[in-house]
RNA sequence: GGCCCCUUCGUCUAGCGGUCUAGGACGCGGCCCUUUCACGGCUGAAACACGGGUUCGAUUCCCGUAGGGGUCACCA
């Protein structure tokens, strides 16, 4: 980083390819580009890179501006769209010919799958030899189709200093004259993408560290352009180091390799679990483990990110999301949870019942570290009669259960205040009565008004089921046992 | 294979030559709270990959080794 850097206003940008879902790794590149421009006052930019046509969806898109919109992330400007711009790279390529920078490389592709299986048999490294870069164009046969290449230096070492990698140098001789413009006339990424941050007044450039190589190849197409109108800054690059699996190796289904969207819709993450979850991951400040988005901006950094790459947990982000539920506001997480709810029980939930899940939302939170986790728990308020109990809630509704039971519905029959504290003295009372602990006669009662074992608090569960519910459910299961 | 990068508890990390008998968080064990399950509180086990240097002194600096990762397309 040097003076010039320091004055100019940060622009970053994130650059998508469109083949596929947002990743969490993508996610995290978002968010470490999102997080240093507002530190810095900056801009972020969005630029979807779309230059292969045969890979790029509207599907894809539409699922990457969804999960950065998810997440917080999308930009305020509009996004830059690559393959729209293709005029643009050719016309810097044909610059670039013009120049002596670059040159029409006629060699075909087979030629060159040849040349490669000949290095890799010889275990030389594989890469382009050269052999149209002082050849005279005339010696190709009229029409053959060609490509452009740069005409890289050959001698020397290229030096970055990443502002994460520290200082990285490369032998010139290991890069070779990479393809700008392909036969068909469509500009290669790594044309596209230096024109495309020239052209944005990008500063910045942060991205994953799989980029690191291609920063030097770049900086070719850079330092030419530069040579050639001048204007052409180099950027500060910062390649972040990769996520990985939890078993060390490449990121696969299981383990974070779905989209955002599935953390969200399959998962039941809040987007600030995993804000705070990617931020922590190559990211850290002290011992702050729990960080808002605003002390995130003000924290945030590229000095503080790590160097080396990190596993993905899903436990820990689990844990981050189960503190965030219990940050949220009761009503706005019975709304987000009503149509997991509702294709849990196989219908929808009436406005009433919602009110019911908001009201029942402080016994649930504590007890679900995701969304979903908090629908099961709530699966027995709008359970049908009668509960059917699982195995071991049934056995918990044996004779001395069933008796309690009775006991209960005894007790509780004339209670006209129906709240937590005046049910808890009834309830007490039958405890006393039978001379037991309060929980051998609040697990029976469970099992008969939840068909479970484990429920939030026994007299918060009466209440929230409400006296006649809580009644009729008891009496269905005395019945039964009646029967059995 | 060539080139590049990385290496502190199982995992994410703090540490930027002495403050380290190495700190926090998740996970795991125990205890407390308690009507179940959780929440919460307390507590325990758990790491500087290895070998050489440099230095009065290395987790911190340098070099190797090992291991891991990335990259070598007319993909991005």
């Amino acid at each position: 980083m040097n003076a010039t850097d320091e004055k100019r206003p940060v622009v970053t940008r994130f650059a998508p390819s469109p083949t596929g879902f947002l990743h969490i790794g993508g996610a995290r590149t978002a968010l470490f580009n999102w997080l240093f421009a507002r530190h810095h006052g900056g801009r972020y930019l969005l630029r979807i890179e779309d230059t292969d046509k045969a890979r790029s969806t509207q599907e894809a898109i539409g699922a990457i501006f969804d999960g950065l919109e998810w997440l917080g992330l999308m930009s305020e400007e509009q996004p830059v769209f690559q393959s729209q711009r293709v005029e643009r790279h050719a016309e810097v390529a044909r610059q670039m010919l013009a120049a002596g920078h670059a040159y029409r490389c006629y060699a075909t592709p087979e030629e060159l799958a040849e040349l490669r299986e000949q290095q890799r048999a010889a275990k030389q490294p594989m890469r382009y030899d050269g052999r149209w870069r002082d050849r005279d164009p005339a010696a190709a046969t009229e029409g053959t189709p060609y490509v452009i290449r740069l005409k890289a230096p050959r001698e020397g070492d290229t030096v970055i200093t990443d502002a994460v990698q520290g200082r990285v140098t490369v032998r010139n001789a290991e890069l070779d004259d990479m393809v700008l413009l392909r036969s068909d006339g469509t500009p290669t990424y790594m044309l596209a993408v230096v024109v495309d941050d020239h052209d944005m007044g990008v500063t910045h450039v942060i991205r994953g560290d799989d980029h690191l190589n291609n920063a030097f190849r770049q900086l070719g197409i850079i330092r030419a352009m530069a040579e050639i109108e001048g204007g052409w800054e180099e950027p500060v690059y910062a390649h972040i180091p990769l996520i990985h699996g939890q078993d060390g190796a490449k990121l696969s289904k299981r383990h974070g390799a779905m989209g955002v969207d599935a953390y969200r819709d399959e998962l039941g993450m809040l987007p600030d679990a995993v804000f705070n979850y990617l931020l922590r991951l190559g990211w850290g400040h002290g011992d702050e483990e729990i960080i808002s988005r605003e002390r995130a901006i003000d924290l945030f950094d590229l000095p503080d990110v790590g160097r080396s790459p990190s596993r993905f947990d899903m436990k820990k982000l689990e844990s981050l999301n189960a503190h965030y539920l219990r940050e949220t506001d009761d009503e706005r997480l019975a709304a987000l949870t009503a149509a997991r709810v509702a294709s849990l029980i196989g219908r929808s939930l009436s406005d009433g019942e919602q009110a019911l899940l908001s009201r029942a939302m402080p016994s649930l939170k504590p007890r679900a570290k995701t969304l979903n986790e908090i629908a099961e728990g709530a699966l027995f308020l709008f359970a049908p009669r009668p509960i059917v109990p699982d195995e071991s809630a049934r056995s918990l509704l044996d004779t001395a259960g069933l008796d309690l039971v009775s006991s209960s519905i005894r007790a509780l029959d004339d209670l006209d205040s129906w709240t937590p504290e005046t049910i808890e003295g009834r309830i007490r009372g039958v405890a006393e009565l039978a001379e037991l602990g309060l929980g051998k006669v609040a697990q029976p009662l469970r099992a008969a008004l939840t068909g479970r074992t484990t429920s939030p608090g026994i007299f918060d569960t009466l209440f929230l089921l409400g006296k006649e519910e809580t009644l009729a459910r008891l009496s269905d299961a005395a019945a039964l046992g009646a029967r059995g």
